[in-house]
DNA sequence: CTGTGTGCAAAGGGTTTGCAAGTAC
DNA sequence: GTACTTGCAAACCCTTTGCACACAG
């Protein structure tokens, strides 16, 4: 994991410090999820709140993260696939948002193209939320 | 349309006030465009935003107006169809946002049901954002 | 050694809360 | 008249910016 961290930010030529392997590290240990950037601070020892802010500007200007769309009102971060590194993002799959944990996970399925839009819009790109309440939750039965 | 303004607010036995009225009178004229506090504060004349603030609580939880995911990072709030009015809301369309003029408009498409979630998850709701350019930014090629 | 990254302090923007005065009913 | 609304001030987030020090390469 160590070595995998360290070869992602020198691909990029970015300085390995340890602040972004830590961050780093948290968005890998927690793959399919978007975090906000509060959940990543609470997962760090040593948390700088400015600095983590920049670590993940930086991050999503290189194409590590992306911003992903969960309706929850604040923006989480979510580990890009491969193909995306660099390159524009192509946040291509849904979320599942839990009301009740505030978690978010990156749904696997293959998305049919849900709406036809009328003449004269040009459609860049597509998100779907979906909200309710995940697994962890209804066996809580809280 | 004093009288359609009127109606609403004494069917939710809500007070009728200037402020009310007028917020309310912005979203009527804006049918089928999600709003932000910030574009409601602008058509408004004299606005308080503090009071603002508190309207659009208030209508949310008496069902007037609900919150639009659309990607932008900042809550949107759209007029409830009528059958939403004090029930739960079913904001089952899907909202286009113009990356650039951050205008939200309301698709009155039918919506296929683009995904299955794995067992176990319940799906309250549902919300679909489109994102790219709409006809009037196209037709001015800027 | 050089330039980038960090951490603190302070500023900025949006939203919420407290409270006295104003208004709907 | 009474209870709900309003509007101002102040408090409270979260996020960004400025700058000196620390550290990666």
């Amino acid at each position: 994991m160590e070595q995998e961290i360290k070869g992602i930010l020198e691909d990029l030529q970015l300085r390995v410090t340890s602040m972004r392997k830590e961050v780093l590290s948290v968005f890998l240990n927690k793959k399919g999820t978007a975090l906000s950037s509060k959940e990543i601070e609470h997962s760090l020892e040593n948390a700088d709140r400015i600095t983590l802010y920049r670590t993940l500007k930086t991050f999503e200007e290189n194409g590590v993260i992306h911003e992903a769309v969960d309706g929850s009102g604040t923006i989480k971060y979510a580990l890009c696939d491969t193909h995306c590194y660099g390159h524009k993002h192509k946040d291509e799959h849904a979320h599942f948002h839990c009301n009740k944990c505030d978690k978010t996970i990156c749904v696997d399925e293959e998305i049919h193209k849900p709406i036809s839009m009328p003449a004269g819009y040009i459609v860049d790109d597509m998100h779907i939320v979906l909200k309710g309440t995940c697994p962890d939750c209804t066996s809580l039965n809280n």
